[in-house]
DNA sequence: AACAATTTTTTCGTATTGTGATAATTTTGC
DNA sequence: GCAAAATTATCACAATACGAAAAAATTGTT
């Protein structure tokens, strides 16, 4: 882990990406980093000079503006999403009312929403809720992409957290857990209920860019509507949504100009 | 302009941010940047390995999941839209229907929506999109920092972009700007209708941290439903909903753990 | 208003490393 | 398969990032 100025520049603003902490004092971050204080003070004007953290009140540091300009250029000039709009409405719209579409990323050995799409706004338990990372083994979007992993990535995961990879039904050791991903793979798209939260259910299709899963496309349902008969009926839109994605992926790195 | 290395890779990052261009090849970079190909390639390097940009196909560069992540956080845990919600929420209560409310942030000189609030979910003609910077010449929410700003600073702005100032209505010179700024001061919150589309008409009041204007709280109408009445009489309620962002910032430095 | 306690900036000498030029290598498009 | 482009590696040197400690500025409290 040798470390240049730039790379620990990034990981003193990835601090503030961490789950249950929002700021950060100069102390605080200086001992995490294993900085010194004087040096973690630099970082922390050049961060803020810039815009990408703002104090908003002595001492104290949290994120700043320029993370909102640059995620508006991300969502407007995205190439996969902006590629998935139309398919993700079309996929939406033979859904059940209320459902949504989602479109997650493989990042950092995690997925990620990136985008979603509904009909109407309104207030649903937030299963995948954009930029939150989520572990692989859990829900159809996340599982879908584990099973079409490498298998060396794969197997690096489950001996990373092997009870997890048990609790979601993948398998308790690694031939079952092979076997189980094989069978995932096998079908067109897969479908999971109740796995976050308990009010959902989800339908996804992978993605790919050339050879190896860039990530996924999905619905999720309600879990009151989600009978057998509904879900294996979108099982085949989810997964021609997920093809045409993959093929749409493979004809943007033609059209370089 | 002295600038360090740390600075370089921000600045580089921050052409992303440009607005009509979302993708950059090394080349094009290391030219707009006036830096060696060979110390590009190792920026892109290492902000493509921490997520923060992302080659979606060979040699053409987009912006990365890393900053869906941390506008996530920002989403969340940000301070002053925290503080904003409730506020802007109750406001919003009181204003017609299809009326949104936007939280700006005086940025690097222009005005930049950091949060909105809307009772339903419906297209509108985007006047303060979240993330894209302002003017501060135009619109409500940008006249009514400017307004707030110290003369120093609005008289450079001036200098920089006169014929502006006077086609939004703030004066053909210094002295007439100088006016119609205090005639703006002067009012608990400040009106403009159509000044960004034509659709729309604004109610904006100051958010004051301490001393320097930090921002603005504002209703935006349809330009329909604008009429002198419903605009003057809500007039009090958004220059309210200022005050209490002001206070809560003020009551906010307090509280530092 | 004066004081103490933080927070932030400077100074400074040294070792680290960031840097451009060029070459080597890998990847890609045809 | 080959030509072209993209990316990485090599190298030698000057630039500067770094920690420690002191100075300055800001803030909170009495």
């Amino acid at each position: 882990m040798k470390e240049n100025s730039q790379e620990r520049l990034l990981r003193l603003l990835s601090l503030f990406a961490d789950e249950e902490k929002g700021e950060w004092s100069v102390d605080e971050a200086s001992v995490h980093l294993g900085i010194s204080a004087s040096q973690t003070y630099r970082y922390f004007r050049t961060l803020a000079s810039a815009g990408y953290i703002s104090a908003y009140t002595t001492g104290r540091y949290v994120l700043g503006p320029a993370i909102i300009e640059l995620d508006r250029k991300l969502r407007i000039g995205d190439p996969m999403i902006h590629a998935a709009r139309s398919i993700m409405r079309e996929m939406l719209s033979t859904a059940p009312s209320a459902s949504i579409a989602i479109l997650c990323r493989y990042f950092r050995g995690q997925v990620m929403c990136v985008h979603e799409e509904f009909e109407t706004y309104q207030h649903h338990e937030i299963s995948y809720e954009r930029g939150q990372p989520r572990p692989l083994y859990q829900g159809a979007a996340s599982k879908v992409i584990l099973a079409n992993l490498p298998l060396r990535q794969a197997r690096a995961y489950f001996n990373h957290a092997p009870d997890k990879f048990n609790q979601f039904d993948l398998g308790a050791n690694w031939t079952e857990v092979k076997r189980s991903l094989r069978e995932l793979r096998s079908q067109p798209a897969i479908i999971t209920a109740g796995e976050l939260g308990t009010s959902a259910s989800g339908i996804s299709a992978p993605i790919y860019d050339d050879k190896r899963v860039l990530g996924s496309v999905s619905l999720v349902l309600p879990i009151t509507v989600a009978t057998e008969e509904v879900t294996s009926s979108l099982m085949p839109v989810v997964a021609a949504a997920g093809q045409e994605m993959t093929s749409k992926m493979q004809h943007l790195a033609q059209l370089q100009q």
